[in-house]
DNA sequence: GGGGGATGGTTTGATGTCAAATCAACGGCC
DNA sequence: GGCCGTTGATTTGACATCAAACCATCCCCC
């Protein structure tokens, strides 16, 4: 490794772990981009799954579960709503809160693909070992600051 | 974990496992985000230390080694060479080619950064012992495929 | 009960990102 | 020597993304 960066040994190992890192996220990520229908963006996806898995959200807890902007949620949401699949609902007792909801179409929409995803991220995982991918989880976990939890995740 | 989505066992392990190196990716980009200077990008830092580490390179080279599309390297490298950090040459003997280059504000800019992040990103990875740096390391090798190399750590 | 700070959402401006269409240049093949 | 397919780069259109400015609403406190 590294004829061309020297550095000292930490170094060297913390950036060899970092890069991989990055690596399998861009492409586990690109690869789940396959996956998903045509015209859906992953953000999307994780906002109907959110939604889908923990029920109504205001935005401002979406935004915190997806860990976006409140500025890109609005957008996403926006194009969420175009397509029909959520809907805003303002708060009547705060009329600042909006609550994003599932239409009918957006549920059985997500409801049809999640176990299609969730089974394509099995099959990608599967190169790992049981003993592998929970090491992997342990040592990301310790990585990530661990802020909000995925909802399918969330007690 | 999961009271809200019932996967098999491989499911939950996978799913878990999927969710947690996404959300470390996350996490280190954004710290990584934080140390750079006002204004640079991450892609922006990617490609300067690509040049600073290989040389000058085509910019469908750089695209490869960053693995991003063409149209994108475009609009990356137009924002550097505004900046004055990197210099475009036609090729000569085939004029579709182009070279990137670093200008001598360049190649000062990045070689003095450089070290930095790479110190910043020793200390983010300290969290882990060495063991889990190499563990992280050849596990996210199996995940992402493998394709080209970064800079530093290409032969 | 009105002023002012806090909070949720939206807008704006800059960048990144891709896929697809387009442009430019090369090179093989007849 | 010219057509045509290939290949590198750019452009375009749509979406993501953030930070910062802004707007609306609420609520505390005097």
């Amino acid at each position: 490794m590294g004829t061309h960066h020297q550095g000292t040994k930490p170094e060297v190992l913390a950036l060899d772990a970092y890069i991989k890192l990055m690596r399998a996220a861009d492409s586990v990520t690109s690869r789940a981009h396959l996956v998903l229908p045509e015209g859906l963006t992953l953000t999307q996806f994780a906002a109907l799954e959110a939604l889908f898995h923990l029920g109504p959200l205001y935005q401002s807890e979406l935004a915190t579960k997806l860990l976006k902007s409140g500025g890109n949620l609005t957008l996403v949401v926006d194009n969420l709503e175009r397509d029909g699949l959520v809907l805003r609902t303002r708060d009547a007792a705060d009329r600042r809160f909006i609550k994003v909801d599932l239409t009918p179409k957006g549920r059985r929409f997500i409801g049809a693909l999640f176990p299609k995803i969730a089974a394509s991220l099995t099959h990608e995982f599967a190169v790992l070992s049981p003993r592998d991918q929970l090491a992997l989880a342990r040592i990301c976990k310790r990585l990530g600051v661990g802020r909000s939890r995925p909802a399918y995740a969330t007690a």
